[in-house]
DNA sequence: CTGCGTCCTTGATGTGGATCAAGTCCTCTC
DNA sequence: GAGAGGACTTGATCCACATCAAGGACGCAG
């Protein structure tokens, strides 16, 4: 996995597939993979960057920091999806910082070579719409944020990390699905004890389990 | 005011001034002006819709709506600034609703004509930028939602939508300005008695005024 | 002038979740 | 295998802000 190679990785991204197999190739030659361990950290706020990053393995968390030491996550960042964009025009500097939750593979992309790829009249299109859709992801999260409580952020996270499903396999700890949604552990530990009190979800180890049928009950909320 | 033209509200644009004049002309020629009265509505929440907008006069409230009813401000828009333009790719529909806080004027840009403009370098990069800053914005949003109370909000407020002043006009509601800064009317009228007493700041009709070196005091905060 | 609808204020009370404080378990290190 | 530190839980308490309720001050329509 950690061996895998440039090519097969891009081709995965739902962002470089669009664009032809020459282009890849080139973006294949310029892009620079790396590794990282669980904890550590790819880049701080306020650091001066000139690489995006595109996932390929693991989770990363990507959040700011309060003058107190508060940490607030914005967004946690899967396999097949774009980080660290925010550097490429204008302001350089980070406006988060990114952390490794798990053992993770990243392709690293230079600034430098990134304006080749926007003369592909595909490639843009992707890129643009890749934007757009975080635009209403960040939207949503300030949404979320002051009209849900914890639980609802908790089950939307569910939805949005692993699906509507009744057994996951969680790979981030509770601490780090705490701060995802923006709620102390010890929130997060009373809720459990009340789901599981109720019967709607349980929580062992690296396994969870929702109640059969719960999901239904719960359409198109948030 | 309401007269003013096309031409010169696009010289006046942050975002169109980069291009050229020809290609201004070109814009000029297929957006259309549209004024609405306070408190009427320029689209809704899920509406399909294939223009974005270009704000010339006054102020636009960003807002989502909750199940109860609850609306989340996402974001003042003033002159210069684009909206809607999350439109343009992919998903049509709105994300948020449009309200005019006053009197305004925007110009409509369809969709159709819109990728025109792409193919002109220099607007590209401005669109980009644009976009990745309004993607620093929400991030930032976040952060300061889930960080601040409502006093530091309401001031990082005034100086996002005014500047460091010691004088202010304020042209929206108290009303508006609690919605922007994710607070009730109640607690606004509380922390605008509690900043009187203070001597901090005073709010009478529609001038506000903050102590005199108030702003030194908190230079880099949010 | 009268009545009605906004906007704003002020007070009393309620509450979700934060904070503070132990204590358990588990893992990693030396 | 002893100790240290992190992850998680559970309990007691606190607090910023919401909620509920009741006016007051304006502007506007008839």
């Amino acid at each position: 996995m950690l061996g895998m190679d440039v090519q097969s990785l891009l081709e995965r991204s739902d962002f470089f597939r669009s664009i032809s197999a020459a282009g890849r190739a080139s973006v294949a030659a310029i892009c620079i993979p790396k590794t990282l361990r669980k904890r550590e950290m790819l880049f701080l706020e306020g650091d001066t960057g000139h690489s995006m990053y595109l996932m390929a393995q693991g989770v990363v968390q990507l959040f700011k920091t309060s003058a107190d030491g508060k940490e607030v996550v914005i967004k946690l960042v899967r396999p097949g999806e774009i980080f660290g964009e925010v550097v490429l025009f204008q302001e350089e500097r980070y406006p988060v910082s990114a952390c490794a939750l798990t053992a993770i593979e990243v392709l690293l992309l230079p600034k430098k070579q990134f304006d080749i790829l926007l003369d592909d009249e595909g490639f843009r299109r992707e890129f643009l719409g890749m934007l757009l859709a975080k635009q209403r992801y960040l939207a949503d999260q300030i949404y979320r944020l002051s009209a849900l409580d914890v639980e609802q952020r908790f089950f939307h996270f569910l939805r949005e990390q692993f699906g509507e499903r009744e057994d996951y396999l969680i790979d981030v700890t509770k601490r780090d699905v705490a701060a995802a949604i923006d709620a102390l552990p010890e929130t997060l530990s009373r809720l459990l004890l009340k789901l599981r009190d109720e019967g709607v979800a349980q929580w062992e180890g690296e396994s969870l389990r929702v109640r059969k049928g719960f999901w239904k009950g719960r359409s198109g909320e948030a």
